[in-house]
DNA sequence: GATGAATGAGCGTTCATTCAT
DNA sequence: GATGAATGAACGCTCATTCAT
């Protein structure tokens, strides 16, 4: 079993049990079945676990995205095939959601440079596929799609915890349906 | 001069250097001009300035919105009117920017109830707002308000700061036409 | 009314209530209705209310003893009329039983030299009824007095501040009986 | 080399010196030659520390007392060997001494329950004795031995003490005969 | 004399990180 | 590689004392 990977899991609990600067380093390690000073052969600092962490996740979503804009997906797919992903993965995986969601921004300021630019390679992508879009006449012309991309992106993202954090229970289809809903009439023809 | 509004205040500018739990009282006090021992007369804790913090700019929100609602402004104007209420106060207090959006979250794990009750009339009001409008006719049916007011509230919160905080040289009013677009769009018929 | 006074009486109660260095002289003060500010026009410190304190009360036993002494009290009488003086001390002001047995011995390392000096009085007065007894025959030859006088004193406070801590609802006749009983076949003939 | 009866032991040395309130964690661990946080991974707070030395020191003396009880010992072989007992200890350990006497009190009022029932244990095997011998018709009839039997403990251990304390050069042996005569005088026949 | 807001030294405790084993 | 005892810098908070009003 490969430690790194299984001190990424459990700190992705214990963190979002605690909250970043409220988890210890100790209960990380406990959590995963091993000494506190065994984590610092696999990391450098408490920080660069959660470097890896958006890492991780952020690649996930690039590789998505990406392969998305690779097979043509047309953009009303796009969308509603990303509120899907981040569903499933927040349905599946709650703890990462929430550290994704709370620690992401305030670890923006830290200097986890490759993550960020793996973010950035969302962005990207999500870009190519609207500006195929627009080219293709999909996307009303008063959209700028440049700024916006990034936007929605975000908006998506957030939104899929938001609904998973706020309402217990509740119709996810619909809600999954609405949104994709608002962010469609919003930039389509 | 009101010492309590002074630390809150010079809280917010070394909370949005440093981040919450980077700041130190001790530095808030200096920035404020006052002994450490002094915060502790106006605030029972560190997390109950960022409490007070929230609270002021929930509150300040809170009766934007209501004004608005109460004057039965259309819906288009209340969008147009938001953003810019939120680009101003960002732009006027880009520190206070950072801390509600950084920090919001985080503390959101807290017992910031009073803070936490205040943000909750931002989204009856815009709920308000929104229901009425419906009524006119002038929201789409298959949009389901009552989900989605808080997610645009915010989406409009955090786009503000996004764009505030990632571009240096634009033409913001360019940016805000363009997300009074989406979300119109996205909404109304 | 005096002011010192005052202090003195609210002071014994909340140090009997917290312990000298969990009481705050915040609490004095507003226990006896004055601001903080003014408790140091009339003690320099907080020790030094502390020492009044002792003062006050070793005056009083130092009095005590003294007339007994003057009076040419037989022996048995000052046993007797010592130990109700500390009962009847103790049981109407549990609070000053409290502080002066559970501060007197902390304190005993401070400078409170006045204090300490009337204490010797005491010390010496019954010292000098025993010496008196001694030659009237009625002391055990083989009783050191000069040694055991501090000794039999502190016992019969020590004894009654225990009885009356320790045993809610018992025959206190009984136990000062007993008291008085073990000190006199203790010492005399 | 047992590192938590290190830090007693040194503990013991600064509580003596400077009192309970006075003494730092930090001078405790600089006396035993750790650092400040080691202190923390063997007490739970600096009032534990307090705590363990109380349950060592009754500890001590229950055991002792008991076993003089099972052996059968006389009254005043018991007395003498208390007497004998308590000098020796404050003789060689002054510090703990001090200790046991001066912070005993005021800390009788924390939550210190387990020292608290091994001090209880120290009482009952001395009324047992004293009962026994009562029985035997060695102590006079007129002395209620389970109330005079802490107090007796008490007068004890405080007598030894306050010798010890007071008094620089003197003839010990005389002092400890004293003490034991006037004790023995006031119970037996 | 009286106030009480302001001070700031001081301390208990935490916990990321190290390193001898 | 793995451990976990030890470290010690760091920080939130308290409260006796002062002093301008």
């Amino acid at each position: 079993m490969n430690k790194k990977e299984s001190i990424r899991n459990h700190a992705i609990k214990v963190i979002a049990r605690e909250g970043f600067y409220r988890a210890k380093v100790k209960d990380i390690a406990e959590e995963a079945g091993i000494a506190a000073g065994t984590v610092y052969l696999y990391f450098s600092s408490k920080e660069d676990i959660l470097d890896y962490i958006f890492l991780v996740e952020h690649q996930r979503r690039a590789d998505f995205v990406n392969r998305l804009y690779i097979k043509n997906t047309p953009i009303d797919i796009v969308i509603e095939s990303f509120i899907k992903f981040n569903y499933d993965c927040f349905r599946e995986e709650p703890e990462t959601a929430n550290v994704l969601y709370r620690e992401l921004i305030t670890v923006s300021s830290l200097k986890n440079q490759k993550s960020k630019s793996v973010m950035g390679e969302v962005y990207k992508s999500f870009y190519k596929i609207l500006k195929q879009e627009k080219e293709n006449g999909k996307i009303r012309e008063d959209i700028d799609i440049e700024v916006m991309s990034p936007l929605i992106i975000n908006f998506l993202r957030n939104s899929s915890y938001n609904i998973l954090a706020q309402y217990k229970s509740v119709d996810y289809e619909h809600m999954k349906e609405n949104l994709k809903r608002l962010v469609l009439h919003g930039i389509m023809k």
